[in-house]
DNA sequence: CGCCCTCAAGAAAGCGCTGTCAAACGCGGC
DNA sequence: GCCGCGTTTGACAGCGCTTTCTTGAGGGCG
């Protein structure tokens, strides 16, 4: 425990050249029993652990994969961290993760940084890199990317439906009777908000519903917003029975603004989510959104990165997204 | 961008010897200011960047901070590493993050890998490793223990006095005319979990009320468990006006079990968390609650740690634990 | 009985960088 | 013009491991 023990001294401790340790350590070939149980002991006995980086820079192959990812306290993209994590568990590989907050600058310097780490493979998590960078990136080692789509790599891309899932989201409400649907939509540069609030507007087109822009708040995905958006809607004058919210989070602001008002969910109003977080199941009352699959999410697309780092191809395949329907939202009132 | 740049074909490049870059980047010695353009100038040029296993492995610091947390996604600890991301931010340090799982073995293996990962530091989050194998990796480098106390390395400690907080929370519901008042606890194996349990005796005793076993139901920190908690004690034969739970999400399960059986919070029932977790500012009502500053928490874990890195004294400061009061109680009926 | 082939094991050359040591250089002073 | 001093710079030996190339010992076969 004290200097720390490296492959020569086990190797010297056994009579062995270090060669031969290192072959068993990795498999490498054939090493007759009788060293091997040697070693093996030898390695137990003196608590040796290899040291990556010698390994990484010997080899070239760090066995860490990069994650970007956008906030690491995320609800919504921990999970799909925590897919990715089991997933490489017991492969060798480790994730590495780091976050770009939204930024495309820090975003950039976050994959330069995982590039000079050396990683095998770099997972992205959405954000705003530009398209170039990561062919660019893709170029040079396994590359898997998370909801967005990469123009020459779509088949390392992993989609989601936003547009079929709010237009499902809104179907519902329009089917419990609903006529006067509001949105809270996200932040408008992401391409997911611009989806879901297509997908809202797509299901009012096709039951022939007057799509008012009055109905249509912005937000910006957090919790806050969806509050500030609901109250504006409300102290509007333009009356709505139904609120569709681009995400969990929006819809919890929603849900407070309401209750603030005295509007009572479901009775007075039907609220849909999107995302279907964890504690999505737990509000009062439970709250019915699109449910996307956000830890497979991350399972799958570090099973890619793994067929890709076998020199396979990465064949993601598009995840489903439904509707979960609970109980914030009813048919509307008659009256 | 093809065959990787070193720092040798840079040094070429520019007509300088290795070691010259080498301390450009490093600024470890002097240079001349010709020199130091010219090679800063191919440096970009060539887009270079260092290898950080080489570096590592040559200079014996691998430049990264070993954190072992029990669950990526878990919305407590998720700000707590914001805290520590952040604080670690622009030191030239970077976390190296990895979960625990509450299993002591795999929190085992964990730190394991983190040894043999060369980190030149850990920071734990809580979990269930035995004292002396902190102690052991203690003596190896700089280590940093968050939400528990090490003998021997109290002054890397950052524990938060959960009795203290459990207690400021019991004795709101006291002061506002609660007499009944239900405990539901987290896993009986946390040490947190006890000291919470034995704050709420304490405030009890303090105000000479009897502490009734029936109102103590155990829980397992997950919403689910605060559910089926509170529906026991709905249809037990003990009759309560409040609840406290051991954290923010048994709350919300909790929240979730009142208002199935009709009971009305906080008019019914008063309810208090334990956490303020970021939602808990949204819930229906917004949840009074015990605020742990988990972000700063994280940060001041990653100042004490680079104050260990630096060869400096880690001292750490206890944190404030503070009760938030919402919405979620008021003055019991006088009925 | 000798030759060639096979397979286990060792020697040694890196992987890309840091850091020590010594050489080279420039400068002022005598 | 030469000496000594303080700087800047280069050469080189690792860091701990992998991997290729060799060596050496058996083993099968003619």
């Amino acid at each position: 425990m004290e200097s720390t023990v490296t492959l020569d001294k086990v190797a010297r401790q056994a009579g062995v050249s270090s060669s031969t340790v290192s072959r068993i350590i990795n498999g490498t070939a054939r090493v007759s029993a009788v060293k091997r149980e040697n070693v093996l002991r030898i390695m137990s006995e003196l608590n040796y652990h290899p040291n990556v980086l010698a390994r990484g820079l010997a080899s070239g192959r760090s066995m860490g994969v990069g994650v970007l990812t956008q906030d690491i306290s995320s609800p919504f993209y921990g999970s799909t961290l925590r897919g990715i994590e089991s997933a490489l568990q017991g492969t060798g590989y480790h994730p590495i993760f780091i976050s770009g907050h939204w930024h495309v600058q820090e975003e950039l310097e976050a994959i330069d940084f995982l590039l000079s780490r050396r990683v095998d493979g770099v997972i992205v998590l959405g954000g705003g890199v530009p398209d170039m960078r990561l062919q660019d990136v893709a170029r040079r080692l396994p590359v898997v990317v998370l909801g967005r789509s990469v123009p020459g790599l779509e088949d390392q891309c992993l989609r989601l439906d936003n547009f079929a899932g709010a237009q499902q989201a809104t179907r519902h409400l329009i089917e419990l009777g609903h006529r006067n649907i509001a949105h809270i939509a996200g932040e408008a540069s992401h391409r997911d908000a611009q989806d879901r609030l297509e997908g809202y507007r797509a299901a009012l087109d096709a039951a022939k519903l007057h799509f008012d822009p009055d109905l249509v708040q912005p937000g910006d995905f957090h919790e806050a917003s969806g509050f500030l958006a609901t109250t504006r809607l409300i102290e509007g004058r333009t009356l709505f029975s139904a609120v569709f919210a681009a995400n969990d989070q929006m819809a919890y602001g929603a849900r407070l603004a309401l209750h603030r008002k005295g509007l009572r969910v479901p009775e007075d109003v039907s609220l849909v989510g999107f995302d279907d977080l964890p504690g999505s199941m737990y509000t009062t009352p439970p709250l019915t959104t699109v449910q996307q699959p956000v830890e497979d999410m991350g399972h799958a697309a570090a099973q890619g990165m793994l067929r890709l780092l076998r020199g396979e191809r990465a064949e993601v395949q598009p995840m489903n997204i439904r509707l979960v329907i609970r109980e914030s939202t009813v048919r509307r009132r008659s009256s």
